[in-house]
RNA sequence: GCGCCUGUAGCUCAGUUGGAUAGAGUACCAGUUUCCGAAACUGGGGGUCACAGGUUCGAUUCCUGUCAGGCGCACCA
C-alpha cells in the first residue's frame, strides 16, 4: 500500500513539473508513513514540506497542487492537507478490508516476503564457553539470536544458525583440572580445592561419573599433584600461577591421552547439557563449530601465514603481533604468544575467515556487550585479509541484571553461583522467558526481577497476547456448541458489514504486520514485533468487550468471524517467529 | 584517562530512522459481567524527554559539550 501511494505521488510530481506547476527540481525519496492519529487518515506524506525549500514555494501550496492530481485514485476516499503541509490519505473501505482476505489466503505464510530471497545469512549466537551450564545471562542472547534468525528467515533469507564452541584454551584446561581434582577428592585424596578452579556442582557430577567409570585408575597422590605448585591466593600466593602449575602437573601425571579423556569428558558432558538447554529454550542450531577443529585442521596456522604474507604481522618480545592500529584499532594485538601458543584472537581470525569463505552474504555475530571492544580488531583482521568487513554485523546484547526482589544477584561461573537458564525456564516457563527477553531492545540495559517475573506471571504481556488467541479459539468452540459454523467465503463476501471503529482499527493493525516483520528483520529489532503483538491483542480485546461476534445477523456474524480468524492467524504467526506458543485455551 | 551503550510518567519500557497534542504496561483512584472466557474492558490524575548550546520550516530523534549509570581497555577466553 505504501508503495502504491509512493508511485502515485511520484507520478503526480512528474506531471506537475511537466505542466509547469512546479519548477524543475530533483525529487527526493518519497516518504509515506502511517499516521499516529486516525483523525489524520491512514497514511501521511511530508513531501510538500521537503520540497518547500528547493522549490521555493509554500508547502501548503505545493500540497494543494499534488492533491488536485492525486485525489481521483480509486483506492483512496479522502485526501486532505493538514498542519504545516502534510498530505493525509484515507483508504477506501474496499481497500482496507482486503487485508483480511490476504491474511486468510496466505495462512501461516502471511508476513513472509522475498526481500532476502537468494541470499544466505549466518547467525552465530550464545557461543558461551563450555565451562559450565548456561545461565540467565546467556538467555537474552539465545532469545535474541534465535528470533533475529527467524525474522531473517521470514523475509526470505536462507539462514544458518551456528554456535562457536570454545573447546580449546586455558579456561578449558582449568575446567579439566577442576574435574580431575574433584575426582581425586572422590578417590579419598585430601587437599584444598583451588580458589580459581570451577566450583559448581556440575563439576562434582562429572567427577562422580568419572569415578564411576574408571574407579581409582586416574588417581594420583596429592603430594605429587601439588609438587612444585606455588601457594594459592588465600595462602598469600597468586591464584593464576597456582592453577596453571596444577594444569601442568595434571598433564604430566596423566599423560596426554588420559588428560585428553578427562578433558573431553568434561567438555562433552557440558556441551550436551548446553545443547539440551538451548533446545528446550527454543533456540535451534544448524551447526556447532569447534574451535579445536580449527586449530587441528591447521586453519589457524594458515590464517596466520596469510597475515604474515600480507605483511601485517611483526615480531616483538618473542610474540607475533597484528598491526590492527593500521585499521583503526586502539593498539596492536598478539596472535602468537612468546610460548608459541596461538591466542583466542588468532582462532577468531581463522573462524571469521572460514565464515567468509563459506560464501554467506550476511554474517551476524551476536555478542554480549562486554565484548564490544573486540569488534575493531576482528574487522581489522578481515580488512587485512581483503574481505569486505561490511558483511559482518556484530549485534551487541546488553546484560540483563538479575534481581531477586530488590536484591541484585551477583553471578559468576567460576564460583558456581548463578541462576541457570534451565532454572529460569522451569520457574517462569519458556514462553514468558523468551517474550520477556525479546520485549526490550537489545541495546537496552535490562532489569530482570525473578520474583516479579514469577509472582506476576499472570500479568506478563505474553499471557495477554496468548489470551487473545485463546479467546478467538473459544469463540469458535462456542459457535460449534450452538450448532453453528463459520463460512469463510460468506464472511469475505460481507466484509463491508464491518464499519465499527474497532473493526477499522483491526484492519489497520493487520495491515501493519508485514511492515513490522520487514522492519524488525532488517534492523535486527525483534522487540518491535513483541510490541506490535501486544498492540494487536489490545485492539482485539477492546473489540471483544465492545461487540459480539456470534449475532443473529448472519452476514454480519460471518464477517466478524472472518475478521477475528485473521487476527488469530496473525497472532499465531507473530508468536511463532518469537518462538512462543499460541495455545487454543489457557 | 580513552572507547562503546544508556538516561523519556513513581517503577519497567516504547517512540515507525527529523514530523502533527510525547505513548503503553505497572502502581494508584473510580467504574463495567442475567450477554461468545473479567488472564478482559472503560475513564482519571501523573512529563523541564538528564542538563546546556547548535543545525532547520520543525529535534525525544542529528552534532558539540557537561553530568549520571553500565561495560570494556591482556602474550584470558
Amino acid at each position: 500500500m505504501k508503495d502504491q501511494l509512493k508511485k502515485l505521488i511520484e507520478q503526480s510530481l512528474l506531471d506537475l513539473i511537466a505542466s509547469g506547476a512546479l519548477p524543475e527540481i530533483d525529487l527526493p525519496e518519497i516518504q509515506i508513513e502511517r499516521t499516529k492519529d486516525k483523525a489524520h487518515g491512514d497514511f501521511a506524506c511530508n513531501i510538500a514540506m521537503m520540497l518547500a525549500r528547493t522549490a521555493k514555494m509554500n508547502p501548503r501550496q505545493i500540497a494543494t497542487h499534488i492533491v488536485e492530481v492525486v485525489a481521483n485514485a480509486d483506492f483512496i476516499t479522502k485526501v486532505d492537507i493538514a498542519g504545516p503541509g502534510f498530505i493525509n490519505f484515507t483508504l477506501s473501505a474496499d481497500s482496507a478490508q482486503q487485508i483480511v482476505k490476504d491474511v486468510l489466503a496466505a495462512g501461516n505464510q502471511f508476513g513472509q516476503s522475498k526481500i532476502g530471497a537468494g541470499k544466505r545469512a549466518q547467525v552465530e549466537f550464545v557461543s558461551a564457553n563450555p565451562t559450565g551450564p548456561l545461565h540467565v545471562g546467556h538467555g537474552r542472547g539465545a532469545a535474541y539470536g534465535s528470533v533475529v534468525s527467524s525474522l531473517l528467515s521470514e523475509i526470505g533469507f536462507d539462514v544458518h544458525r551456528e554456535y562457536y564452541v570454545n573447546d580449546a584454551g586455558r579456561q578449558m584446561d582449568i575446567l579439566a583440572t577442576s574435574v580431575w581434582l574433584r575426582y581425586l577428592t572422590a578417590c579419598g585424596e585430601q587437599f584444598t580445592f583451588p580458589s580459581n578452579a570451577y566450583k559448581g556442582d556440575y563439576v562434582l557430577d562429572i567427577a562422580a561419573a568419572l569415578k564411576n567409570d574408571l574407579g581409582d585408575e586416574l588417581s594420583r597422590a596429592s603430594l605429587e599433584v601439588f609438587a612444585n605448585v606455588p601457594d594459592d591466593e588465600p595462602q598469600g600466593g597468586d591464584k593464576e600461577l597456582h592453577i596453571d602449575a596444577l594444569i601442568v602437573n595434571a598433564k604430566a601425571l596423566l599423560g596426554e591421552a588420559e588428560y585428553r579423556n578427562v578433558f573431553d569428558l568434561g567438555l562433552n558432558s557440558i556441551i550436551a547439557g548446553i545443547k539440551e538447554d538451548l533446545m528446550d529454550f527454543g533456540a535451534d542450531y544448524d551447526e556447532w563449530f569447534s574451535e579445536r577443529s580449527l586449530m587441528e585442521s591447521g586453519d589457524v596456522d594458515k590464517a596466520i601465514e596469510q597475515l604474515k604474507a600480507s605483511n601485517v604481522l611483526y615480531e616483538k618480545d618473542g610474540a607475533w603481533w597484528f598491526k590492527s592500529t593500521d585499521y583503526g584499532d586502539e593498539k596492536d594485538r598478539v596472535v602468537v604468544r612468546d610460548n608459541g601458543q596461538t591466542t583466542y584472537f588468532a582462532s577468531d581470525i581463522a573462524y571469521h575467515l572460514n565464515k567468509f569463505n563459506r560464501g554467506f552474504d550476511t554474517i551476524i555475530d551476536v555478542w554480549g556487550s562486554d565484548h564490544h571492544g573486540y569488534i575493531p580488531r576482528v574487522k581489522a583482521s578481515l580488512t587485512a585479509m581483503g574481505k569486505d568487513q561490511e558483511k559482518l554485523k556484530v549485534l551487541l546484547v546488553q546484560f540483563a541484571v538479575l534481581y531477586r526482589g530488590a536484591e541484585k544477584i551477583a553471578m559468576s561461573t567460576r564460583s558456581g553461583q548463578f541462576v541457570t537458564l534451565k532454572e529460569l525456564r522451569e520457574e517462569i516457563g519458556k514462553d514468558a522467558a523468551r517474550f520477556f527477553y525479546v520485549m526490550r531492545g537489545a541495546d537496552q540495559h535490562m532489569d530482570f526481577d525473578l520474583e516479579l517475573a514469577k509472582s506476576q506471571s499472570n500479568d506478563n504481556p505474553v499471557y495477554y497476547v496468548q489470551y487473545a488467541h485463546a479467546r478467538v479459539c473459544s469463540v469458535f468452540r462456542q459457535l460449534a456448541e450452538r450448532g453453528l459454523s463459520w463460512d469463510a467465503k460468506q464472511g469475505e463476501a460481507n466484509l463491508n458489514c464491518l464499519t465499527e471503529d474497532h473493526e477499522l482499527a483491526l484492519f489497520t493493525a493487520l495491515s501493519r504486520y508485514s511492515e513490522i516483520i520487514e522492519t524488525a528483520a532488517l534492523n535486527y529489532t525483534p522487540h518491535i514485533l513483541a510490541h506490535y503483538l501486544i498492540d494487536l491483542a489490545r485492539d482485539f480485546h477492546t473489540y471483544y468487550n465492545a461487540h459480539h461476534f456470534i449475532v443473529d445477523d448472519i452476514e454480519l456474524s460471518q464477517a466478524r468471524l472472518t475478521l477475528i480468524s485473521a487476527v488469530k492467524q496473525v497472532i499465531e504467526n507473530g508468536l511463532g517467529v518469537i518462538g512462543v506458543s499460541a495455545p487454543e485455551s489457557m
